[in-house]
DNA sequence: CCTACCGATCGGTAGG
DNA sequence: CCTACCGATCGGTAGG
């Protein structure tokens, strides 16, 4: 029995937590109910209520679960990519892939929420949004640096900026692609990266951008 | 008496729009409920629907007195600035000095607006907002191209890329300063915007992104 | 613009 | 994991 090693209830936990996640990227964390999870689910309700303890508590989980699923697949496959100037090209190509292959129905997770929480009161959600947010960033900061420091990017180059002006592609392909139902915008956002990695690469950096092996 | 011209019942629906936009930019346009406008307002929740009839046509509305809001604070004040480049960057400029001027209490309107039904599916609401999104977009696009023909962009600038460009770093801001509560977000969108347009700037254009009168 | 009301659904609880 | 229930709130209506 190949599928065993886990509990009945930690499977229906996780079959919660991934519907669950696909729903919160259409209809918002807070539009996440427990009534229709539970239906959808063909569950009742407080069935499913009993695994959490509050609603709070339910969106808790789902971000970790979608913060599991970012991980694997976006950040995961990027990191065993390469180094360098490769792996931040890398890390902007996984997520885009991660749009179009329809991870989430509803687009990135995290744009989704950070979206919906990042005007709102503090409170437990939110902190772990933003600590979620702050991940992904810092992640692209530290490839950035690495590029500098390998010599793929020149010296001046200031990561923090080149993250922020990366990530502003990324969310923009993301919002316009659902919006405008155009895959135009993926071609935009791509043009943006690859121009905005060009313009502080240097001659060694450039290379990695034109990679000329076959396959 | 110098308010008259309008009827009560105009002003009233007025005073409700008014509270309902800045409502949704923080609880979203699905989290806007009708009791809780009415609570705010002082009063009956019947009263207040008879304005509107359904809570979609509530929403409608409530996205055109964003949108009236939106013209006057940012688009008005950009186009009366100047043109060419020279508006091309009073719009993003209008566009920062509105989210940190808190026109809207959860940021940008529209911003919010988009996330929120970006996913759904059609309806009159999320063909509203798509429709003005699409109209700020072209607003960046015309001006861009109104800089080519000028001579202040070069003739192979594309107008749809660099709207794209700008407007990554426009949204970036807004959700990273809410998000992060951090105003750095601001000046790294700032210097964004700059470097894509010198970076696409002929010598014309480039004086105009250094005001060198004073004041 | 109001009071008074409708059925449906919300998050959550009691008790098993 | 279930049935059965709670008070609160939802969008919306009747009637004035």
């Amino acid at each position: 029995m190949p599928t065993r090693n886990t509990t009945k209830g930690a499977r229906t936990r996780g079959d919660i937590l991934r519907i669950a996640a696909d729903i919160a990227t259409v209809d918002g964390l807070d539009g996440l109910s427990i009534g229709r999870l539970a239906t959808e689910l063909g569950m009742s309700k407080s069935g499913l209520f009993a695994h959490f303890g509050s609603k709070e508590s339910l969106q808790l989980a789902t971000i970790a679960e979608a913060r599991q699923r970012y991980v694997q697949e976006v950040i995961a496959p990027a990191l065993a990519s390469g180094t360098g100037i490769t792996r931040l090209l890398a890390l902007c190509e996984a997520f885009f892939s991660y749009v179009e292959r329809g991870v989430f129905p509803g687009g990135c997770f995290f744009a989704s929420a950070m979206a919906e929480f990042g005007a709102k009161q503090p409170s437990p959600v939110r902190d772990l949004i933003s600590e979620c947010q702050r991940q992904w960033m810092s992640t692209l900061e530290r490839a950035a640096e690495d590029a500098r420091a390998h010599g793929e990017l020149r010296a001046d180059c200031d990561p923090c900026q080149l993250a922020f002006d990366l990530e502003g592609a990324l969310l923009s392909a993301n919002w316009y692609f659902h919006l405008f139902q155009d895959a135009a915008n993926f071609t935009r956002a791509r043009h943006a990266v690859r121009a905005r990695l060009s313009s502080e690469a240097t001659p060694a950096g450039r290379n990695s951008l034109h990679p000329s092996q076959g396959s």
